[in-house]
DNA sequence: GATGAATGAGGGTTCATTCAT
DNA sequence: CATGAATGAACCCTCATTCAT
C-alpha cells in the first residue's frame, strides 16, 4: 500500500479502516472479527491497523463514536425546522428509507446490539446521542403540534408516541441489516413508511393546514 | 453432579443446559461465549456438555429451535380467536407487556440479531417461524376486522400494516434486553402498549361492537 | 501426557515444568525463551503450561523464588557450625566445588543477570534471600574467627573480607554456566577452591588448632 | 538528523549508535532490545541504524567487537611495566575502582552473560581477547613476582591464582552494574580492593623492597 | 542520506474439544 | 455417566526489516 506521509493521507487511511472494521464487526461480530480481514478489507495489512488504533478494542470504540454521533443531525434537523407539522411529518416519511438505505447508523445498531454487554459504556453513549436525541426531538415536534393545534388527538404521553413514531424505524434498520441480506429479500422502506404515514396521520388527527 | 439416569432426568439436565447456554450467549455471543461458563450455569462441568450437544454450534442450535418455535403460540392463539377485533387487541396489548417479561424470546432475537450471519439458517428459521407467523397473524387479523367493518380506516396493504402493529414489540424486545439493563433503567411497558393501542383505535378507525 | 490428578502428581508436573522453565530461560534468556519449547523440554503441551502458571513471567518469577530460596542453607550450616575455623574452611573449601557443580544456583545467577533490569524485585529477593545471607554467613564465620584468636591476621572491614571469600565462588559459577559450555572447557573447580583455601589461609593468618 | 558527508561525521554516528545500543542491550537483553529505542537513544531514526550496520545481529556484535577489544590495554600496559611487584601491584589495586566505574566494560559483561548462548562465538571472542589476556597478564606478574623473589609464597599454580586476583573484579563488575542500579545501593570499590590489596600481599607473601 | 509508514513472520495466550480416570 | 487435565489450532499484537518519499 502506498504511504500515509501527509496528515490528509493518515486520516483517509484511518476512515477506511473505520469502514472496513465496521464492516467487519457488522458481519462477525467483535469477538469473532478478524483483525487481519480488517486489514484486507482496508486494503492494508495486519501491522498497519496497529499504526492507528493501539488495539481492537479501541477500533471498536472509535468505530462507534466516529459513525454514531454525526448520524442523527440530519433527523434533528428535519424535525427542529418551523414548517408545517404535516409537511415536516411529510419530508420525515419520505427521507426515512433513504436515510436507512444510506447511513450505516443500521449497521451499527446491528452491531451494537451484539456486543452490548461487552461494550456497556458505548451502549449508552448511543442511547444518548443517538436514540434519546431523536426520541426528543420527535417528542418536541409531537408537542409543537399539539400547542399548533395541528394534532387534534389527545397525546398524553408525547414521549411514548414519540417512541412509536420511531419504532417502526427500528425495525426496518434491523430488517434491512439482519433479515434481507440473509434472505435475499428486500423489504419495501417507501411502502411500509408510506403505510406508518397514512396510520399516524390518522392516529395524530392531524390537520393538513393550506398553504397559502 | 449426580448422574442422569432416567430419561427424564436427562431432560432436565438438557433444559438446564440449554436455559444456561441461553443466558450466556445472551451476554456474550455466540464467539465470546465459553463452554465452560455455560457448564458452571448449569451446575455440570464443561465435559457433561458434550454429552448433550456434540459442540458449542449444535447447543447454539438447539437453543434456538427449542425456545423460538413454541414460544409464539400464545400470541396466534389470542389473535385467532373469532372475539370482536376490539376485543382482541385488547387482549392482546394487555398481554404483550407481560409476555415480553416473562418469555424468553427477547434475550433470543438479541442473541440472534449479534450472531445473524454466523447462523443464517437459523435466522431464516426464526423469521419464517415466528416473525412471519406472527406478522400472518396479524395481518389476517387485521383483514378480519377489515372484512367485518370494525375496521373502517382504508388499510391498502394489511401485511405492511402488521409490520406496524409489531414494531413496537421489537422495539420493546430490545430495549427491556440490551438497554435497561445497561442503563438501569425500566421502560414502561404498560404504559407504551397503552398509547400504542389507542393510536392504534385511532389509525384503524376501530368501530368498538357492543357484546351481545 | 498422562494426566495429574492428584495433589502429588500435579506437584510433580508442576516441578519438571520449573525444571524445564529454568533450563529453557537459562539457554535463552527471559525474552527470548518460547513457552512451546519449555512445554517440549517438560514433556507438556504449551497449553498445559498454562494450567499451572498464568504466564510466562509468572513461570519466571516462580522458577526464581522456588530455586533460589532453598539452595543457600546448606552453606549457611556449615558456617554456622561450632567446629574450629580451620575445620570449618576445610569443609566449606572442600564441598563448594560440589555444590557449584550440582546445585542450580549457577544457572539461576546467569539467568537473573541476564534479566536484571526486567525482574528489579527479584533481583533484590535474590540478593536478600541468598547473596546478604551467604556474606552474613561468612562476616559472622570469620568474625568468629577474629574473637577466638584463630585468625590472625587484621580484619579492618570483615564485611569486604567476606565479599573476597565468596568472590570466586561467583566467578566460578558463572564460569561453569557461561564460558565452560560453549568452549567446551572445564574449570578445574576442585583446584580453584584448593589454591583458595591455600591463600585464604595466609591472607587471614589462619592458625591450625591441634584436635584433642 | 543532519547528513553525514564526511568520513569523521560517519564515524562519530556510527559511535554514537555503538554507545546506545551498548546502553539498550545492557538495560534490556538483546532479545527484548528495540531497534527504535536504540535510534531514538542515539538521536536518529530507526532506518538510519539499517545505513550503519545491516541488522540488530550485527549491530551487537560490532558493539561487543567495538567495546572489548580496546578497553584491555590499561591493565596489561600497568602488569607489565618493570616496576617492583609490589608498587605494580599498588597501581593496580588502585586504579581498578575507578576502570571498574569508566569503562564500559562491566555493561558489556553483563550484555554477554545474558545472551551468551545467543552469540557463543562473542563470548569466546571476550573469554579470548579480554578474559585470558587479563588472566595471563596477571600470572605473567605473578611468575615475575616468585621468580624475582618478592612473592614468598609458594604459588603452586600461578594461573589460578591469576584467577583469585581477577575474581573480585568479576564480582565488583557485576556487583555495579546488576545490584547497585536496582537496589539504589553503591559498593565501595575503593575499600573492597584496598582490603583486596592487604590480604593478597600476606597470601602472596610479598616483600617490600625499598625503592632507592 | 534520513525518515517512518508499511509489512508479515513469530510467539504469548485462549479455549473448544478430547479422553483417561 | 461425570469430570477436568491435556491438547493444539487460532488469533491478537509486536517489532525487525524494507523502501517510498
Amino acid at each position: 500500500m502506498k504511504r500515509a506521509q501527509s496528515e490528509t493521507d493518515k486520516a483517509l487511511r484511518e476512515s477506511q479502516i473505520i469502514s472496513a472494521g465496521l464492516d467487519e464487526f457488522y458481519q462477525k461480530g467483535f469477538a469473532a472479527a478478524r483483525m487481519d480481514h480488517i486489514g484486507k478489507r482496508a486494503g492494508v495489512s495486519k501491522g498497519t491497523l496497529y499504526l492507528y488504533f493501539p488495539s481492537k478494542e479501541a477500533l471498536f470504540e472509535a468505530i462507534i463514536k466516529t459513525v454514531a454521533v454525526p448520524q442523527i443531525a440530519e433527523i434533528e434537523r428535519i424535525l427542529e425546522g418551523q414548517s408545517a407539522v404535516a409537511d415536516t411529518l411529510d419530508v420525515l416519511m419520505q427521507r426515512l428509507p433513504l436515510i436507512l438505505r444510506q447511513s450505516p447508523l443500521p449497521k451499527l445498531i446491528k452491531v451494537l446490539i451484539g456486543d452490548a454487554f461487552t461494550f456497556p459504556e458505548l451502549v449508552t453513549l448511543y442511547r444518548e446521542s443517538v436514540i434519546e436525541r431523536s426520541l426528543n426531538a420527535v417528542a418536541a415536534f409531537l408537542q409543537r403540534g399539539v400547542d399548533s393545534g395541528e394534532i387534534q388527538a389527545d397525546l398524553p404521553d408525547p414521549a411514548m408516541s414519540a417512541r412509536l413514531v420511531i419504532a417502526p424505524v427500528l425495525m426496518s434498520a434491523i430488517w434491512t441489516v439482519v433479515f434481507d441480506p440473509i434472505d435475499g429479500t428486500q423489504l419495501d422502506l417507501e411502502q411500509l413508511f408510506h403505510v406508518h404515514h397514512q396510520q399516524l396521520k390518522r392516529a395524530l388527527g392531524l390537520q393538513e393546514i393550506s398553504h397559502d
